[in-house]
DNA sequence: ACCTGAACACCGTTCAAGT
DNA sequence: ACCTGAACACCGTTCAAGT
């Protein structure tokens, strides 16, 4: 035998007593953000903490659990959002602390809309925004639907950045529309506004504007209801 | 041999010459209505049309190409959106049209957010849409961040729909976040709320909320801008 | 051109067994 | 309680071979 059959914990190899949920979820999201979400599996995921598959089911009752525990362990790293003020900034604190959240961690993506919305984060989180609305003085049935207004652009735009980023092709894209060889007799509008698309689509700017138009509709209702 | 070892072509089985791209994709889309998107493989679909595995390759290079095929044909079942009318009816036909096609296919949520928004039918409907924006007034800036927020609506609902509907614990779910033995102290909003989002939440009147929202804030931009 | 089974390199998870 | 390898029932896809 001349190699040890355990070899000792290094630099990225982990000591074995220090085995925790907490330690097996940080693996997981920095493993997603390093080499991608579909890199990430049970199996890979335990041979990179350097212990067997069925190690990790001591830990977590099923990939389901253990990914979810991934979600609220990222959405935990979101700024905490502010609990006065105006209603309006407070709405903003949220919604782009979550954006931001998601460009730099584009993999939550898949975690977030595979699985139900659940877990302490994501009950923090609508809990600061309907206590926003509440204040704003939206009833109750109206507050919820914005909620859940603002959540649609939230997840449509994680979403739509994620498709963008997906796209690898060499082919001419327009706001995810593959615009290349695109008969402008048959799509006159989408060719005259390829440029447009393009310039325009995804990042913070596209996100601001949509969640601008919600805002702005929204003071009007407050106005004059 | 007692049995025959290739079965005659019955009912829901198909005669082998009859094997198409059409044939194939129309299968799915029902196997994926009928038994769930996660029932859908190239081995259970090849299975399910009585073929070989690898036959499937012969009509398709790879299972991403015949998922594409599958999106294009859903969506193609879609109406055809009016091209002339009031520029806020032909929105509300395009939106509205592809928010019920989600609602009666739901699996399509899947392929519509996993790959790049790409072929003919998707530069059918955007052509749609950016056309009546811009016969409404808009510049192409203007058009193409619109549409984007529309799109973002269009796919945060759809997400949103499938999770409640992926959800079958028998838990108490308000707005897709359990609020089950949600503490009151730290959540009162959430918990003071929950009646409110279990009865909005999702389905078609939710959707007519946030377009209604966009809508009312771009009639105002451009009646004064 | 159309169709095939065997094989490869993967999955998540159950099980029985070890410490 | 923690950790394990073997095994099971799956994947998508390559390959060489058949018609």
């Amino acid at each position: 035998v001349q190699e040890s059959p355990r070899p000792a914990p290094g630099p990225g190899r982990r000591a074995r007593g220090a085995l925790t949920r907490e330690s097996i979820v940080a693996t997981a999201l920095r493993m997603m953000d390093t080499s991608g979400p579909e890199a990430v599996s049970i199996r890979s995921l335990a041979e990179e903490l350097g212990v067997g598959a069925m190690t990790l089911y001591t830990y977590f009752r099923s990939k389901d659990e253990l990914y979810d525990a991934v979600r609220d362990h990222a959405l935990s790293l979101s700024p905490p959002p502010p609990a006065d003020g105006p209603w309006e900034e407070r709405v903003r604190a949220v919604m782009g602390g979550l954006h931001a959240l998601l460009l730099d961690h584009p993999s939550l993506v898949r975690l977030l809309v595979a699985r139900p919305l659940a877990g302490p984060e994501i009950a923090r989180l609508t809990e600061a925004q309907l206590a926003a609305l509440r204040d704003a003085g939206f009833d109750r049935a109206t507050a919820a639907s914005v909620h859940v207004t603002l959540v649609y652009h939230l997840l449509g735009s994680a979403i739509w950045e994620t498709q963008r980023h997906s796209e690898r092709s060499t082919a001419t894209v327009a706001g995810s529309v593959v615009v290349e060889a695109l008969p402008a007799g048959e799509y006159p509008t989408v060719v005259d506004l390829a440029d447009a698309l393009a310039r325009t689509s995804g990042g913070p700017a596209q996100f601001a504007f949509g969640l601008d138009l919600v805002l702005a509709a929204l003071r009007a209702r407050l106005t004059r209801p």
